[in-house]
DNA sequence: GCTAGAC
DNA sequence: GTCTAGCAACGCTTC
DNA sequence: GAAGCG
């Protein structure tokens, strides 16, 4: 029996211990989740590059110690790059291609969370991201049914949306705007539709954020709209038993019966080779501008 | 995973 | 040389 | 002012 071997090179980028497992339950290794990223990273990248980024790492493996970090301290790869935000005292991170997706692998990241703007415009938000947290005692059919219902609600006020799932029990919608923007209008706006629905359906919706007063509810959370409280990447991994990801989706795809946790490292690669189209193509780009909600 | 600091 | 700690942080909510 | 939440 040969030694596993200990370091490997992946698109010129280094990956020391190729056969660490990081998902112990599926002995997902960070080899197979590297090859994730090199699959994916066609259509993930439009969403990643050039965002300041946000990390989980979990460098022994999502059983043991993870840790959250925004900022590169020493010792990062030279892939993943770094700026100067106005505001924050330290640089934060980002990445420009697919060499950068490598090196997170390589730094034992499990979640990308980028911000909803990019880093030549770090304070200009291009999306609104509303994440719908189901309560206890709430299905993933409930889930579809108030994604539809948002949807009905943004389009009532001339926004088109695009719908992900989360890598977890909720669903995420994107609504991407023109920059023009600060943080807390964006902000302002998202909790001013999640109130409409609130007051249509108490019974169904709230924008607090109170665990106890969630059950039998959805939360609408619009609190992901801001740069220190962001929302995980399309394409991104979880930290999550069972290695499940983050997909974008078209709007025929959420039905009742739609399992998000088929989606992991395992099956998402063979749907994205199979795709004709990005599920998101029509909406590329769209710089939309927000109603005044009074 | 990697580094800096303590021992 | 070896071992260990650190690696985010804040806006909104209720109590 | 502190604690829960993500
Ligand atoms: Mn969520
Ligand atoms: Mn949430």
């Amino acid at each position: 029996m040969a030694a596993a071997k200990e370091e490997i090179e992946l698109q010129g980028v280094r990956l020391t211990s190729p056969d660490k497992v990081l998902y112990p339950e599926q002995g997902v290794t960070k080899r197979e989740l590297a090859e994730y990223y090199l699959a994916v990273a066609g259509v993930m990248l439009p969403h990643v590059a050039r965002r300041p980024i946000t990390l989980v790492r979990c460098p022994t493996g999502r059983a043991r110690k993870c840790f959250y970090q925004r900022h590169a301290g020493s010792g990062m790869p030279a892939e993943l790059k770094q700026i100067p935000i106005e505001g924050f005292e330290e640089p934060y991170l980002y990445l420009e291609d697919v060499r950068g997706l490598v090196a997170l692998v390589q730094m034992g990241v499990l979640e990308i969370h980028p911000w909803n703007s990019h880093v030549d415009q770090p304070h200009k938000p291009d999306q609104v991201i509303f994440d719908l947290d189901p309560g206890e005692g709430l299905a993933f059919p409930d889930v579809v049914a108030a994604a539809h219902e948002l949807r009905a609600r943004l389009a009532g006020l001339g926004l088109r949306s695009v719908p992900k799932t989360t890598g977890g029990k909720g669903l995420h919608l994107v609504v991407p705007i023109e920059r023009r923007y600060e943080w807390r209008d964006v902000k302002s706006f998202a909790k001013a539709v999640g109130d409409l629905m609130a007051k249509d359906a108490p019974d169904r919706f709230l924008t607090k954020q109170s665990i106890a007063e969630r059950r039998g509810r959805i939360y609408i959370d619009y609190l992901r709209n801001d740069p220190t409280s962001t929302a995980v990447a399309p394409y991104s991994t979880r930290s999550r038993e069972g290695a499940p990801v983050s997909v974008p989706l078209t709007w025929d795809e959420v039905v009742p019966d739609l399992d998000p946790r088929a989606f992991t490292v395992r099956t998402v690669p063979a749907r994205v080779a199979g795709l004709t189209a990005d599920p998101w193509a029509d909406i590329a780009g769209l710089k939309q501008r927000l109603p005044k909600l009074t």
